[in-house]
DNA sequence: AGCACGCCGACT
DNA sequence: GTCGGCGTGCTC
């Protein structure tokens, strides 16, 4: 009998959301290298096999050793990165989510799925130094292949078809060369594989203004410690240039970038810019690769081999062996916030990641978040600004056009409709901003005042034209269209207001002569519409663009002169404290898209708020001015960033079910705080209780410090996953909630 | 989360 | 007589 209290035992983090860790026993594989943490195994779980991360190898356990099932199989013969485990590590025990679920998430499919890793190999394809020099040049009347050629020559070490093809060339003209023996393809084990060592940038780097200059040489200068910066640039001031030596620089080190950007961000133009200027393959993880490319690139990186790693908020955990820098392109914007199952903000997570590194983070932004701007001003980050425009303008003003008392059609007022003919009539573009889908808002009856109301959610319907229909944008129900009034049978329904579909009929009936491109979630479904759409305008000519958010961030319209804001005061009195902030960064980016190249810009925005103070200060001095009172009014009011908070969602179809729980919750939640410095709010109704017939409860955890807040959450999560009732109903527990709703 | 077990209503 | 609804319980 062997002693049991010498055997092994492994700790398995386990893809569950429970929190804690499973023990297995050894089976009958042992990993060559011996039971380290961070190896993959396949282990029997309840009726059913998963796939788990080995955390801990020990010698005992809590259950006796007979209860203890061996693991079915060791699925790596190396352990997983370590930087990538420390980083899930971090991640779970910060939000308060289970460890072996973040694994999971944060690895590529296939390796969930249990694929192994080892074995694996890739095609390089290299150019074979010909013969004899002497022969007429075979390529002489194939450029492409002879350029093909050229570039092969640079890369000594071979370079993958994907990154061939990524530089515009074609299996065609790789197989011809194939053919007349001038490039020769061989197979690579994936870890054997040399990093690019060949010629790194494919177009010389652009000069830099005095302000890019200063930024890359501070960011130059401490490039071996955490060093945290917030590039504050204007609009058109460059600061992707500056990412782009800043790359170049730690590449020449041999060390990896990594990019994050904003989800509508990744564009085919912004890869473009990245892979014209380095040699290097630039990874780039978006949501059209399949499981293998996905691998691949995890494995480039993991390898060190990749040097430029670029992608949205799941980007962050791509392993890194030779980490040289972080960059946060667009640091504020909410898609870098995960918003169900694990509620990770990927901006936050890049910080934590560049400590852990000691590496140089840039949070770049023309309209910082102020979580960021107030790390910055406390010197915590360093404040590097770009104020200058490329462009010959300084940024448009902008202009408020009172509503108050104005006709309108299709929400716009005469004055918006004036500046627009000028502007067509120039040969110029427009673009008309409204943050609202479909034709209008809702549809009411004139005669008593009925709403098309949604019967799932506290809601009102929106009116959709093509193809016409009642549809709530909270939930997937959508009605007919009642041809009279469900309440008094009235036949004279209306309209309420306008959206995208009604400003766009509007103003084609007023400009017939005039393309009108509507670009919002309806018109752009279809995979690359809304690139083709892209296309079209940037040729030039003269047409008005009426879209939602999506038009407003990060496209270049060169054309555009004229930016007409219909309404801008959805922000300005709403229940959510960073529903101002949000929305002068939406207006500063759709203000930013009008007068970029040759001609300056005007930017109307239309308001029945023509007073409010703090939307005469965006227009007057602009977001930097009133991003700095917003901070000082979020100080006076102890919000964040001067408080840091958790958020407990609590929801179910039983209104009652939810409220017992929230009850509960924020009793035990006060029995436990007393004496501690954390403040407990509620349960209060969510905004918009009812939504697809589920009811939404609060309640919300605040503390002065960081420090303070993370066992008051971890204490709660604790009792939720203790307490029987809280399987009843959904919950989840939010850390740093981004929105109230 | 999965996945089973278990105990009550409308179907061939 | 069964098929299947989702409440409850468990996973090393």
């Amino acid at each position: 009998m062997p002693n049991p209290a010498l055997s092994t035992v492994l700790r398995v983090a386990l893809p569950s959301p429970l929190r804690r860790l499973f023990d297995y026993l050894p089976g009958r594989e042992v990993p060559s290298q011996g039971w380290q943490p961070g190896l993959r195994v396949r282990v029997p779980f309840g009726r059913r096999e998963v796939v788990g991360v080995v955390i801990e190898c020990t010698t005992h356990s809590e259950l006796p050793l007979a209860k203890l099932r061996p693991i079915g199989a060791v699925l790596d013969e190396t352990p997983l990165p370590s930087d990538w485990l420390w980083l899930c590590r971090f991640t779970a025990r910060y939000y308060q989510h289970s460890l072996g679920d973040t694994l999971h998430q944060a690895m590529p499919a296939l390796m969930r799925q249990g694929h192994r890793l080892v074995g694996r190999t890739h095609t390089l394809w290299q150019s074979i130094d010909s013969a004899s020099e002497k022969q007429p040049d075979p390529l002489a009347r194939a450029p492409r292949q002879a350029a093909l050629r050229e570039m092969l020559q640079q890369h000594p070490h071979g370079l993958a078809g994907r990154a061939i093809y990524a530089q515009g060339f074609t299996r065609e003209q790789l197989r011809a060369l194939q053919e007349k023996g001038l490039v020769a393809s061989r197979e690579v084990t994936l870890a054997a594989a040399h990093p690019d060592t060949g010629k790194l940038l494919a177009t010389p780097a652009l000069p830099l203004n005095r302000e890019q200059a200063v930024a890359l040489a501070a960011l130059h200068e401490r490039r071996d410690d955490f060093h945290p910066c917030l590039l504050e640039g204007v609009t058109g001031s460059g600061k992707t240039e500056v990412y782009l030596q800043l790359i170049e620089a730690i590449a020449r080190q041999g060390r990896q970038s990594l990019v994050l950007v904003p989800e509508i961000g990744l564009t085919p133009q912004t890869l473009a810019r990245f892979r014209q200027r380095f040699c290097v393959p630039v990874v780039a993880l978006h949501s059209g690769l399949t499981d293998h490319e996905r691998l691949d690139a995890w494995e480039a990186a993991a390898s060190g081999r990749a040097l430029i790693i670029i992608g949205t908020r799941s980007a962050l955990f791509t392993p890194l062996a030779n980490p040289g820098a972080i960059i946060v392109d667009e640091e504020h914007d909410g898609s870098y916030k995960q918003h169900d199952g694990l509620r990770y903000h990927a901006r936050d997570l890049a910080v934590a990641r560049a400590h852990h590194h000691r590496i140089p983070l840039v949070l770049g932004s023309a309209t910082p978040s102020l979580e960021s701007l107030q790390q910055a001003l406390s010197g915590n980050y360093q404040h590097l600004r770009l104020t200058q425009r490329a462009s010959r303008f300084p940024p448009a003003k902008l202009e408020l056009v009172d509503l108050r008392h104005r006709p309108r059609q299709g929400g716009l007022t005469p004055t918006a409709i004036e500046a627009i003919k000028t502007t067509l009539g120039a040969g110029h573009q427009v673009l008309v901003f409204i943050n609202r889908r479909g034709f209008a808002p809702t549809l009411a009856c004139h005669a008593c005042g009925w709403l098309a109301e949604c019967h799932q959610c506290d809601a009102r319907m929106t009116l959709h034209r093509h193809p016409p229909l009642l549809a709530c944008h909270h939930c997937d129900s959508r009605r007919a269209l009642p041809d009279a009034c469900p309440d008094c049978g009235s036949g004279d329904l209306r309209a309420l207001g306008s959206g995208t579909e009604r400003t766009e009929e509007t103003l084609q009936g007023l400009f017939p002569k005039v393309t009108v491109h509507r670009i919002d979630r309806d018109s752009t479904r279809r995979r690359d519409s809304f690139e083709q759409i892209l296309k079209e305008i940037q040729r030039g000519a003269p047409c008005l663009l009426v879209g939602t958010q999506m038009l407003a961030k990060g496209h270049h319209l060169p054309h555009v002169t004229l930016v007409v804001v219909v309404n801008a005061d959805g922000g300005l009195y709403a229940a959510d404290f960073r529903a101002l902030e949000h929305s002068a960064q939406l207006l500063e980016q759709v203000a930013g898209r009008a007068g970029r190249a040759a001609h300056p810009g005007r930017v109307l925005v239309q308001t029945l708020h023509p007073d409010d103070p703090h939307l005469r200060l965006l227009a007057e001095q602009g977001y930097a001015p009133l991003a700095r009172q917003l901070l000082e009014e979020r100080r006076a009011a102890k919000l964040p960033p001067f408080c840091f908070m958790a958020l407990l969602r609590i929801e179910s179809p039983k209104e009652a079910a939810a409220l017992a729980l929230a009850q509960q919750a924020a009793q035990a939640l006060r029995d436990w705080l007393t004496d501690r410095p954390v403040r407990c709010l509620g349960p209060v109704p969510a905004p918009m209780e009812r939504r697809q017939n589920r009811y939404h409860l609060h309640v919300m955890l605040a503390a002065d410090k960081r420090s303070q807040l993370h066992p008051a959450a971890n204490w709660l999560s604790q009792w939720l996953q203790a307490n029987p009732e809280a399987r009843k109903v959904r919950w989840s527990l939010d850390i740093d909630p981004q929105s109230l709703s």
